[in-house]
Order: structure tokens, then sequence, then C-alpha cells
DNA sequence: CTAGACCATGGATCAAGGTCCATGGTCAAG
DNA sequence: CTTGACCATGGACCTTGATCCATGGTCTAG
């Protein structure tokens, strides 16, 4: 059995030098910790190693981690992610279940957007109508929060 | 020294009898390990106590269990509803903390509407770029995702 | 050759907001 | 009186995405 694409794009040392994980971390911007926990995690394929237990990286591992960073960046969860990785690995059904996990990701997003204009609304109207100063009992954010005759 | 407000809110059996923890739960639609969390978080005030060791409840803690979960849905945070809790006990200058906060809670929310805007435009275009077959080397959401030479 | 930087591992810890559990006491109906 | 539902406590555990630590091996410049 050979490897997926990412596995040897990830191990393949083209025309330059092998990384260390530390080198690919400051390329990346990403911490050390953080690419041991990604391979821990199944994001990122184990690397080479060095006689002496290092592991040794290639340019792939660069575009991998950027890769999870700009995911990660729209909005998609680690355990998304592996699905992309491992879908994008995928030949046959890659493309279309990449794009109906975008459209599902930007289906989240939007719902997501709704709720927060819909708090934004209700937090807009108490603030406008909050005097900001007076008794407590009659302040419309402490009412509209505490009282029990709030229409629902 | 006396109590305040809200603590004498729910140590108070007005009319109706004194309920217990799970009845509260009941009413207020919460797991009873979550009030127990919230007396502990100093987010409850510490019940009065049935012969028994049984916590009893007046009808402020329902109240105030449901202020709890309306500044939740609002977006604060368990902190930040700990503060809006003591501000309005605060005759002084509770009504124009109270704002302020619930004013920073907004600019908050609109902050995160708009980054998610940014990356909900982002997605859409990718996805809309997106025949949903084909190679994955062509399909551009795994090139945006992947591709190093994206502009930044 | 040695100092100082770098790397390996396994496991602990963090933030937030709870949830679950074992053990044992209490309450109310029948 | 018994049974089953309810409650108390303290502490462990969960999720997500990392981050930190101790201990010890490795690498490289001077």
């Amino acid at each position: 059995m050979d490897l997926d694409p990412w596995s040897r794009l990830c191990r393949m040392n083209t025309q330059s030098s092998p990384l260390t994980i530390g080198a690919v971390a400051k390329r990346v911007g990403v911490a050390i910790d953080t690419i041991r926990f990604y391979e821990r995690e199944g994001l990122l394929p184990e690397p080479q190693r060095r006689a002496s237990g290092y592991r040794s990286y290639g340019e792939g591992a660069v575009v991998q981690l950027r890769f999870i960073r700009r995911a990660k960046e729209l909005g998609f969860t680690l355990e998304e992610i592996r699905e992309l990785l491992a879908l994008s690995a995928d030949r046959q059904h890659g493309v279309k279940a990449v794009k109906q996990r975008a459209q599902r990701r930007l289906a989240a997003i939007e719902q997501r957007i709704a709720e927060l204009q819909r708090v934004r609304d209700g937090l807009a109207q108490l603030v406008a109508s909050c005097p900001g100063h007076g008794k407590p009992e009659q302040c419309p954010i402490l009412r509209a929060l505490g009282d029990d005759e709030v229409k629902s």
C-alpha cells in the first residue's frame, strides 16, 4: 500500500533541505507543541526521523500546516479539518464531498450570524432605552434580565 | 450588616411555599448540578437550609436563575454575570455601570458579527467557484486552503 | 570539549461551563 | 416499615485546542 498524497508531500524532501520541527514552527508561525499535538491528533502524518529521533520535515509539512491554519480561520474544527484532509486525498469523491463540507460550514456560519444579530438587536434596544442612571429597579436592562413578566 | 437585595430576594419565601433544588431546576429548566455549580461560583447566594440540610429556595432564586439564563443568552460570560448581579445591587452606580457593561458586550458582539461576515464572504466565494467535481488539484476550496501562492 | 540551543517523551494543566459519580442521608406514599 | 424518589458532598471527568513541564538526549559554534 502506498501513501496518500498528503503523506507523500509531507515526507518528501524536494529540492530543499529537511526541516526540524522548530524550523517548521517558525515558518508557519505556530508553536512546536502545536505541531506535535496535530500529529497526535492525526492532522499531520508522522514525519520521518533522523537517526537521533528528531523529526525531519519537508516543505509539504509547511504547506499542510498552513492548510490547517487557514481552515481554522474559516471556522472549521480540527475534526472537520481532519475530514477535509482525508477528502482532499480522495480522487473519486473528494471534491464533491469537500464542497458539501464547505457548504455546511457556510450554513452554520450564516446561522450563527443570524443568531448574533438577534442578540445584538435585543441588546441594542435595551442599551438605547436605558438612561444610564436612576434606580436599578427602573433600569430596562436589569428589568429585561430579571423580570419574570418579560414577553418571551 | 444586612444582605444585598438579591440575597434578600432569594432567601425570601414570599407567599409561596419553599422549593427544593429539584423544583427550582424544573421551573427554570436547568440541571440541579448547574444550580449547585452557580452557587459555588458565587452567582447564586447560599440558600437557606432545612433541618435535614436540604436547600430551601424562594421564588427569588427562580428569578435570579432566569436572569442568569437570559444574560447567558445575550452572550455574557459567568464572570460578567457575576458583575452584573453585583452592580444591580449597587444603588449608587449600578445603572450606569450596567449600561456600560451592556455597551461593551454589544460592541463585542458587533465585532464578532463583522468577523463572521468576513469569513462567510470568503467561504461563500470559494463554494461558488467550486464545480463540485473534478480533480482535487483543481478544487478552488482545496487550492485556497493549501496553496502557498494564495494572495494573503 | 563544552556551553547553550534544540529536540524527544509522557503527562499535567488551562480556560469555560458544566456533568457525572459514589456514598450515604431524607422524604413521602402506601 | 419499606420502597423509591429525592437530596447532600466531594471530587473526578468532559470538551476543544492547545500549552507547559521535567527529565534527559542531541547538535553546533567556538
